[in-house]
DNA sequence: GTCTATAGAGCGATAGAC
DNA sequence: GTCTATCGCTCTATAGAC
């Protein structure tokens, strides 16, 4: 199946060198901005990861910013299957809890998020408009989600659910934070008794 | 009573004139922190803000971590009685709610913290083991103040209080920064709302 | 498509006049 | 104590040979 849709153009498709190579770019990419986020590294860092010259990345990618965009998509694009999956046997409140323990056994995906995100507040950072859609877009995928529990009676009712939704993805960027600080500190443990604080009281 | 206990030098006491110059520049310096983060804030930068050369903050400081270091605790020292006030009036828990209204209203002071906290999560950045340190105590002074609340009653039993303690320093955090990004959240009442799923079940 | 060479700018820090 | 001048370095990005 792979390559079957396109017209042989050399041994594979066309551009399948070009797009290797830039394949390989955007993972070395990912690895260097995990270890050191995105400010403190520089083109020639990635280029070395990557066995090539920071030349070549620019003719690949005209920018470091285009990079950083290229990386994000990326890592969006390998996180989607995992995530369906997860919320798919878990629904999606549990499906967090999976999720951090999964990534916590990434090296370097966590500080990557968190270092990006908070580099990234300047709104003229090339990634500001990615992480502001990302997190609106969880807290509204969430709300429903809430919505459906709370009208099953599994949590709370007298919660306000839009705060809490946001609540919910404010607590995993701090969680994160206190991770990356202290690898002591359980991050699915800590998704999964705020999620316990929700439900309604038992007596 | 100002400047009593010192022998007079001059028309105020020694280095009177130096000192003042010292904590102008931090003042410019924890402005500019707080607007660009520390990576991305040039020592030329901070010193045109002051009024003065980056070669006179060399000679003050020696050199830009040490500076860090100073606005680290000047900050520290600001904060200092507001929160103790805060804290004895309302106690430790409610003051955070007290607090973080009141910071909401210092521009550039929550971006100083998030954007450090994540820059410093190298360890070899200046501020690193500052911040781990200030979250470690924060945690460790929070903890009490649970069990105390716990044996009065007014927290469920059913909790692991440790982790709550960490949790409540990872939802200060992760609500700044949902808060950078969408001055819409309002913190004061995510700390408010999450304090309020600590109580005990009231049927 | 990949390289070397380099432009052009900004950085932290130093030296030394005043 | 403050300045100008500058060192030595790193950065992103460009130019052009191959």
């Amino acid at each position: 199946m792979p390559g079957a849709d396109r017209p042989a153009r050399g041994a594979r498709g066309p551009y399948a060198n070009g797009e290797r190579r830039r394949a390989e770019i955007v993972d070395a990419a990912m690895a260097v901005f995990a270890e050191q986020g995105y400010e403190r590294t520089s083109l020639r860092d990635i280029a070395e990861r990557a066995g090539t010259s920071h030349a070549s990345l620019i003719h690949h990618f005209g920018s470091k910013a285009v990079l950083l965009r290229q990386v994000l998509q990326r890592r969006a694009e390998l996180d989607r299957p995992v995530r369906a999956e997860a919320v798919r046997t878990a629904g999606l409140l549990d499906a967090a809890v999976e999720m951090m323990h999964r990534n916590a056994r990434v090296p370097g995906l966590i500080q990557l998020d968190a270092t990006l995100t908070v580099e990234a507040l300047d709104p003229a950072h090339p990634a500001h408009e990615f992480f502001r859609q990302v997190y609106d877009d969880f807290a509204a995928e969430v709300l429903p989600e809430l919505e459906r529990e709370r009208d099953a009676g599994r949590i709370r009712t007298d919660l306000p659910l839009p705060l809490v939704a946001r609540q919910f993805v404010a607590l995993i960027q701090g969680v994160q934070i206190q991770w990356l600080y202290d690898p002591g500190v359980d991050m699915a443990e800590h998704v999964r008794v705020w999620l316990e604080l929700l439900r309604p009281a038992r007596g």
